[in-house]
DNA sequence: TATTTTGTTCAAAAATTCTTGAACATTCTG
DNA sequence: CAGAATGTTCAAGAATTTTTGAACAAAATA
């Protein structure tokens, strides 16, 4: 329910060599300072949506590099394992908020971070909203089904269920005025 | 992350006394068919929130009870225990989705569901959304702080703060007609 | 085709979150 | 005040979610 972010345990796989890549030139893959302060600022923000720190780090240092990385990259920087990456990176670019740069000659797919909001709140909606509330019609009539007609509580039932209705009207409502006003900044 | 919502275990307490209540005029608290569906309505809507079950079974059955229920009445219904009970009220009562009801005479507090989508939403932005956007402008600061003058990623860096500057605009614009929108339902 | 590189999947372990139940605090009643 | 009723807190256990790491699949290369 409560997200309060703890610090990950230091460096909990063995270390791991670099693996040639394009954006680090050989030597160590550290974190600098504003990469880390990206990767602590993403992963409360995520936590925010519940959302697992291994994606708020990936989507962190994505965001604040300027060059592509790709999976082998994150998982020497972040020192996360293979499968959190490739699952956190599987998860990100569903929703759109990675994108693969292809590079010419190279053979692993380079990721770099969608910024742009409407393009994030789109995928969000689309992806974590939407397939919940396109359920509503069938709960409704659910609910609606299961009221006793003629019970003296079924008028009290029928104003909840029109409570309801309205709250999927209101969904319906606010949502595209926040992809409006997403697509303003 | 993901939250498919199981049924929970059959009866995971021993069966409880009713304990003389106001609302179950001694009868076995049996939830009747809209009570039932409200409760499964409301564990996959605030699941979508990725708040516990125990929280979405209790507001999910005083929205569907037209008489105020007592900690006890809770209990007995929904089969949890006494501190899930306690806690999963004290949330919502936090949140201001659930009203104490003072009846004369009456030792146990009663609640009923709050169902005004004013009141709702306006609680959960103050209680869940504005504590973490208003450790914004410190965050940003420590990103910004983070930035090496002068070295060959500052200008690349400075636009990456510039879009974080930007989201916490859209939240301020979004969020207050979210609220006025949320008046109208 | 055999080998290497790259990425995915998933069972088991680790970490986290939720629930229980009993002890405790508080308030009311007689 | 003593006893009963009501509600809160929190340690321990249960359930769930996340992470790891190794096996596997797919694609490129030689």
């Amino acid at each position: 329910m409560e997200t309060p972010v703890k610090p990950r345990k230091p460096a909990r796989t063995k270390s791991r060599a670099t693996g040639g890549s394009l954006s680090s030139n050989g030597s160590a893959p550290e974190l600098n300072p504003f990469q880390l302060q990206a990767v602590s600022f993403f992963v409360h923000a995520f936590a925010v949506l519940s959302l697992p720190r291994s994606i708020g780090e990936i989507y962190g240092l994505l965001f604040s590099t300027e060059e592509p990385l790709s999976l082998d990259d994150i998982i020497a920087r972040l020192r996360i394992s293979k499968g959190s990456a490739s699952e956190g990176l599987r998860w990100l670019r569903s929703l759109g908020a990675v994108n693969p740069v292809y590079l010419p000659g190279v053979r692993k797919e380079h990721f770099t971070a969608e910024t742009s909001l409407r393009k994030l709140a789109t995928g969000y909606l689309r992806d974590r909203i939407h397939p919940h509330l396109e359920n509503g019609p069938e709960r409704l009539r659910l609910l609606e089904e299961s009221i006793q007609e003629g019970s003296p509580e079924s008028s009290f039932h029928k104003s909840r269920t029109g409570q309801i209705a309205g709250w999927y009207k209101f969904m319906g409502k606010v949502l595209p005025v926040v992809k409006v006003l997403a697509g303003k900044f």
